[in-house]
DNA sequence: GTGATGGCGGTTTTT
DNA sequence: CCGCCATCAC
């Protein structure tokens, strides 16, 4: 049933398609267009970083705005036949508002790419009257290929695809002056702009151990997620944080950028925003209002409100606008995403077709089932229920564990298991919730020999060793960024310390100048210490004579040549540590990786937006990553690790969130079992270190709300019960509790709740305390040196 | 201006 | 328990 791309062939098609036509001569004609539209666009050739081919960009700006013949007949695309009929509808319906309701696994890419190139084929649009918006570059680069694939191989150039940030970027190069920056602002990071914050936090003597810059930048961010400016807010809105002045802050925060002529991630969209609603700027509106035929968005229930608005604008001149997502796979509300878009998108885009994908070709029955069974409890859905044509297959397995170590232990078991019954190793995951649930699995999987891969954790780009050689860079390219100056001017030690840099910070502030600027203002003056003078006179020279080979020299080999003579690779060279090496070898290849791209401007700029989380993909390894990594993949089996009240779903989320946070954790949930093609496991542990000391739990609500018909469960003795009925006593499919003793506890079982409030207790792991209150076999329990936890009963037995 | 110790905080993550 | 940052001693 399930066919792939792979299998239709497009190939007696692929003289029908534009794209060949269009690249294949250059007329004199689009020349001359070409260089008008140069000066539309307003910026110089190398600023265009982010399409690897600017002549394809140029040619496509220099077709006529107009939409080309549609004489294609839609039952002439093969492509389409592999498609169910709602998938089809959706690839179908090009005209007005659509919304796309993808369940997990219904095939949303397919239809995604199917409708892309359905576009191209039948001669709807050229590819540069396309705009279509993803969230990561993985999913778009993904885009990418498989459309290339539909199509035959041909490969599609001078489309706008891409992230927000990277779209918005794009824009933002061709009309900074209107926003008041440069074409060539740097973009920062999220590092760069807690470091900003705090420094800004400490010339205004805002405490910053009271108030975390981290946390003050997040709500800063969140403004901007929400669009909203400094100027849209009142000077109270940011309560108390900050000494109250968090408003205060984040306009200071945007005059500081704007002197570094920077951007932060928010503010690239914002700023598109910004100067798309201003009436001034009418034509620029207009432009890309015709230029835009039709507007794609993958996972639109990510969407925050800056990235609607942005939407909005920019759909209003075709009203094309397709979003796919699904409501239930809302995981990111936490950063400002609101599931709302998705919601009521509907009286956003009146008369708007919504199709939903209900057929799953990922997982079987139970599977299926069981994870529907769990997200029916959420109340603000759309509401879809998922079907497969796959079978039944094999029931959720729960199993319940004494501690984090049995849960390890249980496992790595189960996967050797499989690898024995042949199972791929690449097809397993552990899923967790939180990061620091992976070492526990590590450690055991290190013991068993089993090979696995952590997903996530630090990127190439972010580590120290790559983050202090792109600072050169950027301060070559661009001497007014602070934070990359900052950052390398006593790296490596050069004699320049805290006292002179503070000294350069006072005069740039009063002078209204860069700090690189309030070096070079200083460093013969008497105003800094003589032993101060000397390095900082040779780092500016070193600065100059760099940046006067960017024109001619490779920047490959200039950033060889900076890193040699800045002393900085010697630095590493020089390190003893066991890490040293590896951080030269990440240097080197820093520089070869340099070559991929055609000027120093455009390596940055990919190196902020649209760098790729390089991971080393080899075979035969078992995979360990959070839920929210999780998203998006599929494997054979699952291990959802952790379902403990407190971990999963999240305690802090649903203090700080409420409802709408629990019910985020549930969406989750849906994500995690959804994940699994033939086999899910679920586990939760009774006991569990966390930092450093002992903490207990009682089972994950979502067990309760997994329907008994779809799971097995197989919890050690004792471990089952957790308030819950009938079915969780089945088991017996487990003999033995694997570590914990449990005379005992079997005792206090068959005696059923024998416990009452002022009954002195004792428990392995927390020693004796007194019950203060029972709820069903729940107990919560004042201990005697551990203080107040719930346990279930069967974990502690009476003290005579 | 640079190296050593204590204290505190610590989900989820992309751009 | 681990890592980061601030403070302190040279």
């Amino acid at each position: 049933m399930v066919r792939t791309e792979s299998n239709l062939s497009f190939t007696h098609h692929a003289r029908h398609f534009p794209v060949r036509k269009l690249f294949s001569g250059k007329p004199a004609e689009n020349r001359i267009k070409k260089a008008s539209l140069f000066r539309w666009i307003g910026v110089k050739r190398s600023s265009f970083v982010l399409t690897s081919g600017l002549e394809n960009l140029m040619t496509f700006l220099a077709m006529p705005h107009q939409t080309p013949d549609s004489t294609m007949r839609s039952d002439d695309c093969l492509y389409l036949d592999g498609l169910n009929p709602p998938q089809r509808e959706a690839v179908e319906s090009l005209d007005g508002p659509v919304l796309v309701l993808a369940g997990a696994g219904t095939g949303k890419t397919r239809v995604l790419t199917t409708r892309l190139a359905h576009l191209l084929r039948t001669n709807r649009a050229w590819p540069s009257q396309i705009l279509a918006v993803t969230f990561t570059n993985k999913a778009a680069q993904e885009m990418k290929h498989r459309v290339s694939a539909l199509l035959g191989g041909q490969t599609v150039e001078g489309w706008w695809l891409g992230t927000f940030h990277a779209l918005s970027a794009r824009m933002l190069r061709a009309h900074a002056g209107l926003v008041g920056l440069s074409q060539d602002f740097t973009i920062l990071d999220a590092d760069d702009q807690v470091r900003l914050i705090k420094s800004l936090m400490e010339q205004e003597n805002i405490d910053t151990k009271k108030w975390n810059p981290r946390a003050m930048a997040g709500v800063i961010s969140l403004w901007k997620d929400k669009a909203l400016r400094p100027g849209d807010l009142g000077p109270k809105d940011g309560g108390e944080m900050a000494d109250g002045r968090l408003v205060a802050l984040y306009h200071a925060y945007q005059a500081r950028l704007k002197i570094m002529n920077a951007c932060d991630f928010g503010d690239l969209l914002l700023h598109v925003i910004t100067l798309l609603r201003d009436p001034k700027n009418a034509p620029v509106l207009e432009q890309y209002h015709h230029k835009f035929k039709y507007l794609l968005v993958d996972e639109y229930q990510d969407t925050n409100a800056a990235q609607y608005l942005w939407l909005r604008l920019l759909a209003r001149g075709s009203g094309n606008i397709c979003c796919v997502g699904d409501d239930d796979q809302s995981i990111y509300g936490w950063r400002g995403a609101e599931v709302g878009n998705i919601l009521k998108f509907e009286q956003d885009f009146p008369g708007a077709k919504i199709i939903r994908l209900e057929q799953n070709y990922r997982s079987t029955g139970h599977i299926l089932n069981a994870a529907g069974g769990v997200i029916a409890h959420n109340k603000s859905r759309l509401g879809k229920t998922l079907w497969s044509e796959s079978g039944a297959g094999d029931k959720v397995i729960v199993r319940g564990l004494w501690d984090g170590g049995a849960e390890a232990r249980w496992v790595g078991e189960e996967m050797e298991r499989l690898r024995a019954q042949g199972w791929d190793l690449d097809q397993m995951a552990v899923l967790v919730r939180a990061g620091f649930q992976t070492r526990e699995f590590e450690e055991r999987f290190i013991q068993l020999g089993l090979p696995y891969r952590v997903i996530g954790g630090l990127r190439f780009y972010e580590r120290q060793e790559i983050r202090d050689a792109l600072a050169y860079l950027r301060v070559i390219a661009q001497p007014a960024d602070d934070l990359a100056l900052e950052r390398i001017i006593n790296t490596p030690k050069r004699g320049i310390g805290d006292t002179t840099v503070q000294a350069l910070y006072a005069h740039a502030r009063s002078a209204g100048v860069s700090l690189y600027e309030a070096a070079l203002n200083l460093c013969e003056t008497e105003d800094l210490s003589k032993r101060a003078r000397g390095p900082i006179h040779n780092l500016l020279e070193n600065f100059e004579r760099w940046r006067s080979l960017v024109s001619t020299m490779n920047h490959s080999d200039l950033a060889g040549m900076v890193l040699e003579d800045s002393g900085y690779l010697g630095f590493w060279q020089k390190e003893k540590t066991p890490d040293a090496a590896g951080r030269v070898e990440n240097l080197k290849e820093l520089v070869a990786g340099m070559r991929a791209f055609e000027s120093l401007a455009e390596f940055l700029e990919h190196v902020s937006l649209v760098l790729e989380n390089q991971q080393a993909q080899q075979g035969g390894q078992v995979s360990i990553m959070t839920l929210h990594a999780a998203k998006g993949l599929e494997f054979d089996a699952t291990f959802l690790t952790g379902w403990e009240d407190g971990l999963f779903p999240s305690q802090r989320t649903m203090d700080e969130n409420g409802m709408a946070g629990l019910e985020e954790e549930r969406r989750l949930a849906y994500v995690g079992i959804t994940r699994a093609r033939r086999r899910a496991h679920i586990s939760f542990a009774a006991n569990r270190q966390m930092y450093g000391n002992w903490t207990s739990a009682i089972p994950s609500r979502f067990l309760e709300e997994l329907p008994a018909e779809h799971i097995d469960v197989r919890s050690e003795s004792g471990l089952y019960g957790a308030g819950r009925s009938a079915h969780w006593d089945s088991s017996g499919a487990t003999p033995k509790p694997m570590s914990a003793p449990s005379t005992t506890r079997d005792i206090s079982r068959k005696a059923g709740t024998a416990f009452s409030s002022g009954t002195r207790v004792n428990h392995d792991k927390f020693g004796a305390g007194t019950v203060v209150h029972v709820q069903g076999n729940k107990l919560d329990i004042n201990f005697d040196s551990d203080g107040m936890k719930r346990v279930l009963d069967s974990f502690v037995e009476k003290l005579e």
